[in-house]
RNA sequence: GGGGGAAUUCCCGAGUGGCCAAAGGGGACAGACUGUAAAUCUGCUGGCAAUGCCUUCGGUGGUUCGAAUCCACCUUCCCCCA
């Protein structure tokens, strides 16, 4: 099975441009590759992870990867199916973003002038002269067929800023620029945005003559067709200091059964084989395939260490009696305390489990709040020196622990 | 350039002088049922020293005993005509 078979098999391709011609070019290796990643945030998300594991797919399969940090084009923002702006970001906050990325994917691809590249569009686009750029590339662009593309769907009726509009134009360079200077044949990206890479090979055959190919990821969504990785609207961090490795076990330990397979096969690198057996599980034996997609991506994201460590904690909180170990604890010092005690409101907003006191005092009165596996339902209930130094366990709901300690 | 319309709490969206911390829905959160799942049902959803007080209805001023609601100006967006 070649390199291609196999991320049809995962379900990873949406759509791509000649089939044959791509089959043939991946699985021989003969493809150099890029995917652009816009800095709008100081940590990539799940959603990146996807393209970064299919990056080191087909970089394993011989490909040269180019990951393409999107310094220039995060001035803009892609309008792709949003119904809003997006917030424009400075030039500085961009290039800190950019740095995080950089940082962030060093941790999964291996770069160098023979393995993967990487390079900033901002190198090329911040510089382009207007006018030159109009007569050179702006030319080759209908606007009638722009209005056309489906990503701008949702902004037909809200509005989209000629600022905006440009992002097709900025994207479909790129892949001009890194077709001429660094031979890359081939575009992928998310399923969103396929009409800004149609954009690109138009462009290169139009000014080149010549055919580059273009293939988008299927979005993972969820069963609801919910984009996935994002929980409250917040999205799932590969930063551990914004999404801690126990946190990001989670979400994945948490997915509906509907899912679990599809993210397996997706996310992680087991054999297709194992997968297809697992697929014949059901009902609360998906629990144990949940456990291994948690893990499998822990691991990958976090390192073996820090899996293992989420693994051991989640167990121990869900499985009854077990060590507060890796649990998420909050220390206390004299200060903190008024009188020698400090009450259960106060205490559920220090460690975070609540947001503020009016909710902390709602999650009280609902009898979702257990000290050591006692629920308390007062909401005047303090606790003393004594209490405080001997350690409490705090839980809000099902899934959110604290342990409290008096130093 | 001309004309018309809109901006409400996390989101959508009602509200056109006091009964408004603001209907309804979605989402989120909590409870029951479960398998750390889904579906369902219930509660809840600005803050705080909490039968009260404070801040909120694009912004700034004004009218009024009292403004999300009326007036003026500003900002942003949408639609129609050119």
């Amino acid at each position: 099975m070649g390199i291609y078979e196999e991320l049809v098999a995962r379900g990873l391709i949406a759509q791509v441009t000649n089939e044959d011609e791509i089959r043939e070019m991946v699985n021989a290796g003969k493809a150099t590759f890029y995917i652009g990643f816009d800095c709008t945030a100081d940590s990539l998300t799940a959603g990146h992870f996807m393209a970064l594991t299919l990056m080191k797919r087909l970089q394993q399969a011989g490909n040269k990867p180019i990951a393409l940090i999107g310094g220039g084009t995060t001035m803009i923002g892609d309008p792709s199916g949003r119904t809003d702006m997006r917030k424009m970001l400075t030039r500085a906050d961009i290039d800190h973003n950019a740095e995080c990325f950089r940082r962030q994917m060093e941790k999964f691809i291996e770069f160098g002038p023979d393995k993967a590249l990487m390079v900033n569009n901002a190198d090329w686009l911040l510089n382009l002269n207007y006018v030159e750029l109009l007569r050179e590339v702006g030319a080759c662009f209908s606007v009638n067929n722009m209005l056309r593309a489906k990503c701008y769907e949702q902004r037909m009726e809200r509005g989209l800023s000629f600022f905006e509009f440009n992002y097709m134009i900025m994207q479909s360079y790129d892949f001009y620029y890194l077709f001429q200077h660094y031979n890359c044949n081939m575009q992928f990206g998310g399923d969103d945005q396929w009409s800004n890479m149609l954009g690109g090979t138009e462009l290169i055959r139009k000014k080149l003559g010549k055919d580059a190919h273009a293939m988008t990821i299927t979005l993972l969504t969820d069963s609801h067709g919910m984009k996935m990785g994002k929980t409250a609207g917040n999205a799932v961090w590969l930063d551990p200091n914004k999404t801690s490795p126990y946190e990001f076990y989670q979400y994945w330990r948490n997915v509906d059964d509907a899912d679990v397979l599809k993210c397996i096969r997706m996310l992680t690198f087991l054999p297709l084989e194992q997968i297809d057996e697992m697929a014949k599980w059901e009902g609360s034996q998906l629990n144990h395939a949940k456990e291994i997609l948690a893990f499998e991506l822990t691991q990958m994201v976090h390192g073996e260490e820090e899996a293992k460590k989420a693994e051991a904690s989640a167990k121990a909180l869900f499985a009854g009696a077990g060590n507060s170990e890796n649990m998420p604890t909050t220390e206390l010092r004299e200060e903190d305390l008024t009188d020698g005690a400090i009450d259960l409101m106060t205490l559920l907003v220090k460690t975070g489990l609540c947001t503020t006191k009016s909710d902390a005092r709602r999650n009280i009165q609902q009898g979702g709040v257990t000290v050591d596996d006692v629920k308390v339902t007062d909401i005047g209930r303090s606790f003393s020196t004594e209490e405080l130094k001997a350690g409490l366990v705090l839980k809000r709901g099902k899934k959110n622990f604290n342990k409290v300690i008096l130093k």
